[in-house]
DNA sequence: AACAGTCTCAACCGCCTCGAG
DNA sequence: TCTCGAGGCGGTTGAGACTGT
């Protein structure tokens, strides 16, 4: 047993990575493949840490990895999955085809942590901020400077909120707002039905919230379900064990499935269901809502150690659209002041 | 144009787990 | 059973880009 270890050694480079560099590393994974990082310096020619050699394939060279912009589906999945699961990036990340947790990692804290932070949403508990009596408002909070004028011009000079400063309520609800810089992340419009919440039986706050996530429920699924049916499909009846060694698949294979033949199922559920709440209530639970979410299998809780039924998670989904959609009996008000103070 | 402050994200660091010996 | 290294993971850093004055 003389193993060398990994990352000593005099003369490594560090800091960033050259295309030279990027070029002999890209050229010995494709020869040779992945593993053995220990050695891939010296056979690939580099001086550098086989950890380094490693980070740098996975977050960075990695043919299939997805960069850029982060889409508002996979910005609501890394919100709620943070919610259940904490900072465990890289288990968020596997509900993200093509995303590293490098990546989600750093959204996370330069993206949306601060948004949740200006909303009034406590970005670890994802509970309002006990202090915050105006969620719609800025507020100081850790990490959160109001003397920071960047923090105040973004609402007050543009006189409206961009999206990216939307309450997360809103952004899950259809909302469009002026938004002259940047793509809408949601088609839907402006909802004529909007909801607000009322304190009335514990079933009735339930559909609430359900209905609350109900408009961005469709392009979650659809997102998740990239990332769980490939591998259930991958899986089943494949035993968990192998399910680790089996996930390698790319998404394209089962694209057809996920955005063809139940497209209409994401669709129905994207449709015309939006409302507002009020942060203030403090019975609004956001963890209690992913709970909610998780408890009807509409999203897997942690792929990575859960083989699938695809037919039973079709159901589940099936049934829930069409409890979603059927709003005939809609029980809850309309009200669009909150975002009429906020957004004009 | 120059400078200062802020933001972003690639990369590093250190710890943990697992498995080989 | 114990030790140790590889690989994986989350936290942190700092260089460069961006923005405001």
């Amino acid at each position: 047993m003389s193993r060398k270890p990994c990352c000593v050694g005099e003369g490594l480079k560090k800091g960033a990575w050259t295309t030279e560099e990027d070029k002999k590393l890209i050229s010995y994974i494709h020869e040779h493949g992945e593993g053995g990082w220990r050695d891939i310096p010296q056979k690939a020619g580099l001086k550098r840490c086989g950890k380094s050699c490693r980070l740098r394939w996975a977050n960075y060279l990695k043919p299939d990895i997805k960069r850029g912009e982060f889409s508002y589906e996979e910005e609501q999945i890394i919100i709620m999955l943070h919610a259940s699961r904490g900072n465990k990036w890289s288990v968020i990340a596997r509900h993200l085809p093509r995303r590293t947790d490098n990546e989600v990692k750093n959204y996370w804290n330069t993206h949306l942590k601060k948004r949740l932070i200006d909303q009034g949403i406590d970005p670890l508990t994802h509970k309002p901020l006990a202090s915050n009596p105006n969620p719609a408002t800025p507020t100081t909070s850790e990490g959160q400077d109001d003397s920071n004028p960047s923090n105040l011009d973004e609402q007050s000079q543009s006189g409206s909120m961009s999206p990216k400063s939307l309450p997360i309520s809103s952004s899950s609800c259809n909302l469009q707002v002026n938004n002259s810089d940047e793509t809408p992340r949601n088609n839907g419009s402006l909802s004529s039905k909007k909801c607000c919440f009322k304190k009335s039986s514990s079933t009735s706050k339930l559909l609430n919230k359900v209905a609350t996530k109900a408009s961005s429920i469709g392009n979650m699924v659809s997102a998740s379900m990239e990332g769980s049916l490939i591998r259930s499909t991958t899986l089943s009846p494949c035993p968990n064990d192998v399910f680790s060694e089996t996930s390698q698949v790319q998404m394209d294979e089962f694209a057809p499935f996920s955005y063809s033949s139940d497209q209409h199922i994401a669709d129905y559920m994207k449709e015309d269901i939006s409302m507002d709440f009020d942060l203030n209530n403090s019975e609004y639970d956001f963890s209690q809502t992913l709970e909610d979410i998780y408890n009807h299998d509409l999203l897997l809780s942690d792929v990575s150690s859960t083989s699938v039924d695809e037919d039973n998670m079709m159901q589940n989904i099936t049934g829930w659209s069409n409890f979603l959609v059927d709003d005939s009996d809609f029980p809850y008000d309309t009200n669009l002041d909150f975002y009429d103070k906020n957004l004009v």
